[in-house]
DNA sequence: CCGCCTCTGCTGGGATACCAAACTTGTCCG
DNA sequence: CGGACAAGTTTGGTATCCCAGCAGAGGCGG
């Protein structure tokens, strides 16, 4: 169900989703032009298609677009990092609250499934693995939540976050917080939630911070 | 700074507003198709214009679209309002606290202008002007909760907010509760805030569910 | 009489060509 | 050195055309 890929998709979509990886994979540097035409040689399609991927990146969040001026690839500031912080902060303690009082047995499984793959792939130092299995966490945790307008909440940030703190420097340490808000979930325990899942953002924000620098001063 | 109006405004902005202002004030049932070269005809624009609004509302949450056939205005169940309202209260506490927080002198008389504004309008009965002064006094909050990110995300949220909550059956009432909001950022009372706020957004939750029924009746 | 299935019309997705408006940029002049 | 001006770019929008695919109607068979 996750892999057909290409058959009967949507271009617009293709190309949304090359350009979306091409920023948050770092492909395409904060600040560089993104131009329709251009970008439609890239890719063989007409600017109908980019036209609809920038539109859809500047609701996203990661592009900014002016009126009759090329679009560009958003910068972030160290301040819009930490306003960011404290939104998802809220945002997230929410959702696994909200998993916690609404879980199922079931759920809970595919939970612990999802924990268990990404510390073994942690352990084993894939990173890619580890960084899908975590996403999966998050995903069934939205599910869990039993809140479909908090999944679409967190759908328009997801890009975001995606870019933002996609790569955390110590794979294993994210792995043991999962491991400690899994537990919480399962025993209900909101109130220990409403304090490790803010300690469990804060270590990533660092990591974002750090990153930031590093591409200022590449510039 | 509101109400330069048509001045070399984009077509396809406008066009997003007329269908966004006929959605939420009831004009487009929930339901109803939005046929692209319909509309098109009607504002006598070409299709693209009306593509890229479709897509905008759909970001905005009020429009489902499904490739290769026309677009619909959402239908929104109970379920839908009571978890809109359960995102909403961790919003909008986290807004008005971080107001509370980081005000300013300036900022703060504003607030109070705005408040004044509606509680006038409410007790004259003036229901437009009322509504125009309780908008103005989220967005006061917003720029005094000094977060640019949580005020991208509301934005996400906000044509929803005026479609589900928009009419408020008692004025007076809501100034009022604005006023006890007013008084306890103002006092940087966070922790009044955090009981008010979920009480004051309790009190519109039951006029959308009852709107709800009332859509549902007329079906 | 009911349910499935095909078939057709409608609708959106996309390509192409073209034009106007306005933003950038580089140049020239004071 | 700075500002006004002109040329080149780029997007926003219009007008057509075509194709793929969905929805609904109607027919077919049980």
């Amino acid at each position: 169900m996750a892999g057909v890929g290409t058959a009967g998709e949507l271009e617009s979509v293709r190309v949304t989703r090359v350009l979306r990886d091409d920023i948050v994979l770092g492909r395409r540097a904060p600040g560089s032009r993104l131009i329709e035409r251009d970008i439609a040689a890239e890719l063989n399609v007409s600017r109908l298609p980019v036209r609809e991927a920038i539109r859809t990146l500047v609701g996203e969040g990661v592009v900014v677009a002016r009126p009759r001026t090329w679009a560009v690839v958003r910068e972030f500031t160290r301040r819009d990092i930490q306003d960011f912080g404290e939104v998802r902060e809220a945002i997230e303690t929410l959702l696994f609250v909200f998993a916690a009082e609404r879980h199922t047995e079931e759920g809970i499984a595919r939970l612990r499934a999802a924990y268990e793959r990404e510390l073994a792939a942690a352990v084993a130092g894939d990173t890619e693995a580890a960084r899908i299995a975590a996403a999966e966490f998050h995903e069934i945790s939205a599910e869990l939540a039993g809140n479909e307008m908090l999944g679409e909440l967190i759908a328009v940030f997801v890009t975001r976050l995606r870019w933002l703190f996609g790569q955390h420097d110590d794979l294993v340490a994210m792995a043991e917080e999962h491991r400690l808000i899994l537990e919480a979930v399962e025993a209900r325990d909101t109130d220990t939630l409403r304090v490790i899942v803010p300690r469990h953002l804060a270590s990533g924000q660092q990591a974002a911070e750090r990153r930031l620098t590093h591409q200022a001063s590449s510039t």
